[in-house]
DNA sequence: CTGAAAGCGCTTACAG
DNA sequence: CTGAAAGCGCTTACAG
């Protein structure tokens, strides 16, 4: 079968040991020496086993990704967020192991005590995430992409959502906004504990107050017709409303057509302001000013802060939560009132 | 740290071995001793270490799965595979290694002859994949989702697209249509080897000219206003078509509102004909027939084969490559002629 | 600069 | 029905 160390030992005339210490670095070998084991590697096509080296040394190289998939969920801006988890990983020489069981506590579980993985990622992450009690059993470090109230002891990243509420309505108050129709993600994301839902809404409405600016909030949905029906039914309980802020994916996705059938226009008949990332826009064409959610800016930093607690890193520091501070991209949705 | 089989054994009085078979059930314990080490088990959390159990039975109870991101792609369609590979994966005891590394077919060299996998899935499978090269000398059992020239000596699954061509025609042939443009992938599919592209598109025209139907065939794009601006030329070109085929995931997720900003409804101005999943249609609200791709069928059979494999299953046989049959969905977008 | 040996935590013939 | 021991393929103190 597959070469060994030993194989490789044999064919440069060493012994394993000093085959492993030249793969690893960790001590000088002579040149000629590190020649011979060069040649007898590449002769014997030879890779180190992984589960060997994982028991010798206790590390897999291997990040656990956890998704967890919600009915009625709109699947396709979750690879937003795991493509650059993936990458960063890579990048510090690490594997990912993706795990989307539906019992998501005992997948931690699973992978977490048999040493299947050396760190763990969160995603969709909720306010009270039942993965949190696994994963303090867990001896392996975590990181949370997202927030959740139980998560003390934890790093989390997470976009700004207060922030980027109020980078929206600093905004639509500045073109002299007064009027505003609220679309949030649906009922069951606040049910399930979705922070990121409550966190943007309650933060605009705050803000909104300030500037004597009205906001009426209403629940998006994901599918349609539904969609549709709650942006009629948001507009509709709004007649004098000047702009939309719509932080829903599934709705802002379906926006475009949406307009066209009402025989609107953006930023003539109505502003729009969305937040979603760049990709996504750009998958779907969304020419809407928005708050940008830099899922590739999050994963990435999750990922390395994950990476330097494996490491053992001591500069690393407590567990912190991360808000991410959100920009406004002006894609020119919205206008100034007269 | 965490406890190990030893510790099991001491606390239940017997033999490490006789806690490995316990585990196993590959030989008869007397009810009492099973309870002894169930009871130990259960106190000290115990759960068997993966990379020592991989080291000592040479199986890792991990696929590989491997995708490969293309420029110009239309992310939102690629998680519709992930997912049933990954729930197939777990019905079978497998976990998942996602690997999107851009060197392609160094990832696979590099996860398969460390053994980090028993199992090899591949995604995005081009005509001429160079992963394939790589897959030989491994071996670990692969199959491909998609199809590849080089690709003897592996199981296939993919979608019949040439049926799925032949169906859509036959479909708008009895209803009388007789000048019909298609839209295909885009020109970087055919370049980088997407067969599904010309297999789709050689049986569209080949069925069509049994019937004296007339297929003008034009690129799609993956990006606006590209997507617009392909459809325009594409209905421009034959002013007289009455149905349109659209092959591209990312022309009819805009379909909807490209119809609307050019006042079209189907099926009254044209009939509209798309090839996609249910779940994609779903997520973008697509009301148009279509031929169903059943990405969940294809990973769910290619995973089970895959595992057939690796078990060693005698029944298994050959490679072979399995074309699904597609299925029209009639979502009423399609109208006969007078 | 290099080697012999112990050990990581399992599984599985071999013995009884 | 159960145990002692070898072995999977690495890494890393320990010695020289």
């Amino acid at each position: 079968m597959a070469a060994t160390i030993g194989d490789v030992a044999r064919a440069a005339g060493v012994s394993r040991s000093t085959v492993s210490y030249a793969l690893s670095g960790k001590r000088a070998i002579s040149e000629e020496t590190r020649d011979r084991i060069q040649a007898a590697i590449a002769e014997l096509g030879f890779t180190p086993n992984a589960g060997a080296r994982a028991l010798a040394t206790s590390q897999t190289k291997v990040l656990g990704l956890y998704l967890q998939f919600q009915e009625d969920e709109f699947a396709p801006a979750m690879l937003q967020y795991v493509l650059p988890v993936s990458t960063a990983a890579r990048e510090n020489g690490f594997d990912l192991l993706m795990v989307t069981d539906s019992d998501v506590a005992g997948a931690v579980k699973r992978t977490t005590s048999s040493a299947m993985v050396d760190g763990v990622v969160l995603l969709d992450v909720t306010y009270d995430d039942v993965r949190l009690e696994a994963l303090r059993e867990a001896v392996q470090p975590a990181v949370l992409i997202g927030y959740a109230r139980n998560g003390e002891g934890f790093d989390s990243y997470d976009l700004d959502f207060g922030e980027a509420a109020r980078l929206v309505v600093d905004h639509l108050a500045e073109l002299g906004h007064r009027d505003v129709v609220l679309i949030t993600p649906p009922r069951h994301v606040y049910d399930r504990g979705g922070s990121y839902a409550w966190r943007f809404r309650d933060a605009a409405i705050e803000r909104a107050a300030r500037y004597g600016i009205r906001v009426s909030s209403h629940y998006g949905d994901s599918r349609q017709p539904a969609i549709v029906e709650a942006l009629d039914a948001a507009l509709a309980s709004s007649p004098e409303a000047t702009a939309l802020i719509i932080h829903n994916d599934a709705t802002i996705a379906a926006l475009p057509s949406y307009l066209h059938e009402r025989g609107l226009h953006a930023p003539e008949d109505l502003s729009v302001v969305g937040v979603f990332s760049r990709e996504f826009g750009q998958a779907f064409s969304l020419p809407f000013t928005s708050v940008e959610t830099s899922p590739d800016r999050l994963g990435q930093e999750a990922v390395r802060r994950l990476i330097r607690r494996i490491a053992g890193d001591p500069d690393v520091g407590a567990p912190l939560v991360r808000f991410v501070e959100p920009v406004l991209v002006d894609r020119g949705s919205t206008r100034t009132l007269a």
